[in-house]
RNA sequence: CGGGAAGUGGCGCAAUGGCUAGCGCACCUGGUUUGGGACCAGGGGGCUGCAGGUUCGAGUCCUGUCUUCCCGACCA
C-alpha cells in the first residue's frame, strides 16, 4: 500500500511518563494507541503484525490437529460458580446486567466454558481425544496494568484445550504441544532465547510448562541450565534447585518475560462438569484435560523489547513484519524515479509480495526516520542517485534494478 | 490495594499568585528545499482533568475527586 495512505502517522514525541520500550516503539510508529490503562486500540500496522503472529500459531496447531473455534467473552455466573472461581479468581471481570439483573463475568480463560461444551461432542472414548483453540480477546482485571502490552487489563490470548481418555495420552499430546510451542517460538525468531521452563503445577500435577523469553524487563525470574537450555521458575526452585532434566547444580538467574504456558488440568474441570466419556469397558470415566495458552498480544510487545534497538529503531522478524518490503522513494520529482519505482512497487504486487510504498513528497530524513520506526525488515531504496548506476538499494546494498525478479 | 510522580490546543512541553496562557511538532495557505525528522512568510486551533475553597486577582496555593505513569504487593 501506499504510505500516504496509512491512517496512523509517526510521532517524534510521547509522552515522558511512558517508560516501557514496547509502548513507545508501538505508539510512536502508529502501530497501537492507549485508550485506557492496560487497553490498547491495534491500528492498522500493528493489527497486521497480530495477524502474522497469529497465522503461525494457527499453522503450527494444525500440525497437532487442533481445531479453532470461538467462544464467548460474555460467561453466566453459573459456570463459574461450578469451579468455585466466581469468588476466588481475584482478576476475573464481574458485573450486573442492568436491565436483567443478570450477572455475568467476561471471559479471563476459557475452562468454565469449554468444559460444559465438550459434553456435546463426546461421549465415547471413540470421540477421544481430540483438542480445540480458540484466539479472543481475554479481560482480567489486574490490579496494575504495566509495560505497555505485556500485562493489560485486555489482551488476546490463544488457548487451547485438549481431552483424552486417559492420563498417557495427555502426556503424549502435552509434548506435542511443547514441539509445537517451540517451533512457533522458532518461527518468530525468539527460539534462542524462549526456555522451556519448570513451573508450578497447582494443585493438580507436579509441574507445568512456561516458555519464558529472556528479557531483563521481564516480570519473571528464572533459573537457566545452560547445557539442556530449560529453565526453573523461581516459584519453584525451593523445591527444584537443580536442573530437573539433567541434574545440572548451577543455575543461572535471569530475568524474562512468559510468553506462553501449558497445564495438565486432568480431571479438575471434567470433575465440576461431570465431563465423562463410555470406555472400552462400558464404564464412565472423567475426560482427562490439558491447557495450553500463548499471549498473543504480549508476544507482540515482547517482539520489540528483543528485535528494538532503541525507542525509534526497530526491525521486526520477517514472519510478522507488517510489510514484506518497505519500497522508498526519494527525489520523488524526478519522472525516472517515482515512474521505477511505481513500476517496482507493481511488480511486487503481482508477485503477491506485501509492499508498503513510501513515494511521498518528503524528505530524505523523514523517510527514513519512520522507515526505522516502522521497522520492515527488507528496505529498498530507489533515488536519482541508485538509478545514475541503473540500480536500486536493498538494505544499503546497491543492487542492479535487472537482476531484481 | 499501599507509596511516589504527573495531568495545560491532536501530540510533546513552558509559564515568581499579576497584561490577551507561550513554544515546538502536527495541521491549513503560498514559496523554496530533497540521502537522515529542512526553511521562509502567513493562518486556524485552549473555559489549563473535574468539583469546591482561599484571594482584589489562581494554570500556579488549599481540599476533594477522576485519570495516567513508575515502584511494591498481586498475577487462574
Amino acid at each position: 500500500m501506499y504510505q500516504a495512505d496509512l491512517i496512523s502517522k509517526t510521532r517524534k514525541h510521547i509522552s515522558q511518563s511512558e517508560e516501557s520500550l514496547n509502548a513507545q516503539i508501538l505508539i510512536k510508529a502508529g502501530f497501537i494507541e492507549q485508550v485506557m490503562a492496560g487497553v490498547y486500540a491495534y491500528l492498522p500496522l500493528g493489527y497486521k503484525v497480530l495477524k502474522n503472529i497469529e497465522t503461525i500459531v494457527r499453522e503450527e496447531l494444525s500440525t497437532i490437529s487442533a481445531q479453532e473455534l470461538l467462544l464467548p467473552a460474555l460467561h453466566p455466573k453459573s459456570m463459574w460458580e461450578k469451579t468455585d472461581r466466581w469468588e476466588t479468581l481475584d482478576v476475573l471481570y464481574r458485573f450486573t446486567s442492568h436491565y436483567t439483573k443478570t450477572e455475568l463475568a467476561l471471559g479471563s480463560t476459557h475452562e468454565e466454558i469449554i468444559t460444559p461444551l465438550a459434553q456435546t461432542f463426546i461421549q465415547s472414548y471413540q470421540d477421544l481425544p481430540l483438542a480445540v483453540y480458540q484466539i479472543q480477546t481475554k479481560f482480567r482485571d489486574e490490579k496494575r496494568a504495566k509495560s505497555g502490552i505485556l500485562r493489560g487489563r485486555e489482551f488476546i490470548m490463544k488457548d487451547l484445550y485438549s481431552f483424552h481418555s486417559n492420563s498417557e495420552d495427555l502426556d503424549t499430546y502435552y509434548d506435542t504441544v511443547i514441539q509445537a510451542y517451540t517451533r512457533i517460538y522458532q518461527r518468530l525468531g525468539i527460539g534462542d532465547i524462549t526456555l522451556k521452563t519448570y513451573a508450578s503445577g497447582g494443585s493438580f500435577s507436579k509441574y507445568s510448562h512456561e516458555f519464558q523469553t529472556l528479557s531483563d524487563i521481564g516480570e519473571d525470574t528464572i533459573f537457566v541450565c545452560e547445557s539442556c537450555n530449560i529453565a526453573v521458575n523461581q516459584e519453584i526452585i525451593e523445591e527444584q534447585s537443580i536442573c530437573p532434566e539433567c541434574g545440572n547444580p548451577h543455575l543461572i538467574e535471569k530475568k524474562s518475560i512468559e510468553v506462553g504456558n501449558i497445564f495438565k488440568l486432568q480431571t479438575k474441570y471434567s470433575e465440576a462438569f461431570d465431563l465423562r466419556f463410555t470406555n472400552e469397558q462400558g464404564e464412565n470415566p472423567l475426560v482427562i484435560m490439558g491447557c495450553y495458552g500463548i499471549g498473543i498480544s504480549r508476544l507482540m510487545g515482547t517482539l520489540v523489547e528483543i528485535f528494538a534497538h532503541d525507542n525509534s529503531h526497530m526491525i521486526w522478524p520477517k514472519a510478522v513484519s507488517p510489510f514484506n518490503i518497505h519500497l522508498i522513494a526519494l527525489n520523488t520529482d524526478n519522472s525516472d524515479v517515482s515512474q521505477q519505482a511505481e513500476k517496482l512497487y507493481q511488480k511486487f504486487k503481482s508477485q503477491n509480495i506485501s509492499v508498503l510504498f513510501d513515494n511521498r513528497n518528503e524528505r530524505p530524513g523523514v523517510k527514513f526516520a519512520e522507515a526505522d520506526l516502522i521497522g520492515i525488515p527488507q528496505r529498498i531504496i530507489i533515488s536519482t542517485k541508485s538509478l545514475a548506476q541503473n540500480a536500486v538499494e536493498i538494505n544499503g546494498v546497491i543492487t542492479p534494478l535487472d537482476s531484481i525478479k
